[in-house]
DNA sequence: TTTATATAGTTGTATAACTAACAATTGCAT
DNA sequence: ATGCAATTGTTAGTTATACAACTATATAAA
C-alpha cells in the first residue's frame, strides 16, 4: 500500500485545461458585456487587486496576478486607454510606476463584484459546502506545489 | 437556516482566474520545452483527442477541446505547419474536413502523455486521493452547470 | 424546383499570454 | 568613485481566444 499516485489517462485532461475556471470565465465576461461593463475578465482581475490597494507598482500586479511584467505592461496600457486608471512616476524609485484608480474605475467595483459573485453562485448550484471547501484546499496546494 | 451559498469577497478570486489551472499548463508547457517537445499545450489538447479518434471533424474537435471554430482552424493550421496532423475533405459532406494524424504527430504521444501524467502528480504531491477525488466532481458539476 | 434555413469552415479584428531582448535606474562591492 | 548585478518596466514576435461577418455546402419546406 503507497501513496503515490498515478493519475489515469482520461482523467487528466479536464485538470490540465482547466476546463471548469474557463467555463466560469466565459460565464463572467458574458454577464459583464450583457450589462454593458466594456471590461475583460484579465481587466477586472487587474482592477480586482487596485480596489483593495490603489496605487500599488506594476510588479506588485504581476505578483498579484500571477502575470509576467509584459502582460501587466499591456493590461494597464489598455486599462489606461480605457481611463479606468493612470500611472503615476514613483517618487522614490524612477523605475517603478504607481498605478492608481481613476474616479471610473472606482465607480465599477460594487457593480462587477456582485456580477462575478453570482456567477459563482451560478456556477456552484448543486454543489454542497463542505466540497467547495475541499475543492479550495486542494487547488491551493496545487497552486502552491507549482508556483 | 438556507442552503444558499453566498461567496464571500476574497474568495472567488482564484477561482474565477483559474490559477491553478493556469500553474499546471504552466509547468507542462516547460517541461514540454525541456523534453525539446516543440509543442504548445492548446495544440497538445488538440493531439490529445486525435490520439483517441484519429479522423474527426474540426467541428467534434471544437465540442472535444470546448474551443469555437476559428479557434479551432487556427490550431489546425498550425498543426498542419507543424506536420503533425493533416486536413482531409470529407467525401460524403464536402463542408467537412476530417483531421488525421501524421506519422509524426502519433509518434508524440506516449512521451507527452507520460509528462503530461508526471506533471499531474507533481501537481498533486500531498493531496489524499478522497480530495482529489471531490475535487474533480466539484469541477465536473462546474462545467455541466455552465457549459 | 425554388427558397429558406442550418451547418462547416475561414477570415478579420481586438485582447491577451509567453519568450527574449532591451533601457533605465538602483544598489552594492570593491 | 567605478563597475557589476539586480530590479522595473517596455518592445518585438509568435501563438491563442472571442466575436462578427463571410463562403460554401447540405437539408428541408413551399
Amino acid at each position: 500500500m503507497t501513496t503515490t499516485l498515478h493519475f489515469k489517462r482520461g482523467e487528466l485532461y479536464s485538470f490540465i485545461t482547466g476546463q471548469a475556471s474557463t467555463a466560469i470565465a466565459r460565464r463572467l465576461q458574458k454577464k459583464f458585456n450583457h450589462a454593458s461593463l466594456n471590461l475583460t475578465i484579465e481587466q477586472w482581475s487587474v482592477l480586482y487587486h487596485l480596489w483593495k490597494t490603489d496605487g500599488i507598482s506594476q510588479q506588485d500586479l504581476c505578483n498579484a496576478t500571477f502575470r509576467d511584467k509584459p502582460s501587466i505592461t499591456r493590461l494597464v496600457d489598455n486599462l489606461e486607454r480605457l481611463e479606468l486608471v493612470k500611472r503615476v512616476p514613483s517618487d522614490k524609485d524612477r523605475r517603478v510606476n504607481h498605478i492608481f484608480l481613476t474616479d471610473y474605475g472606482r465607480s465599477l467595483r460594487d457593480k462587477s463584484m456582485s456580477i462575478a459573485e453570482d456567477t459563482l453562485n451560478e456556477a456552484l448550484v448543486g454543489v454542497p459546502a463542505d466540497k467547495i471547501e475541499t475543492c479550495k484546499q486542494v487547488l491551493q496546494i496545487v497552486y502552491n506545489n507549482l508556483k
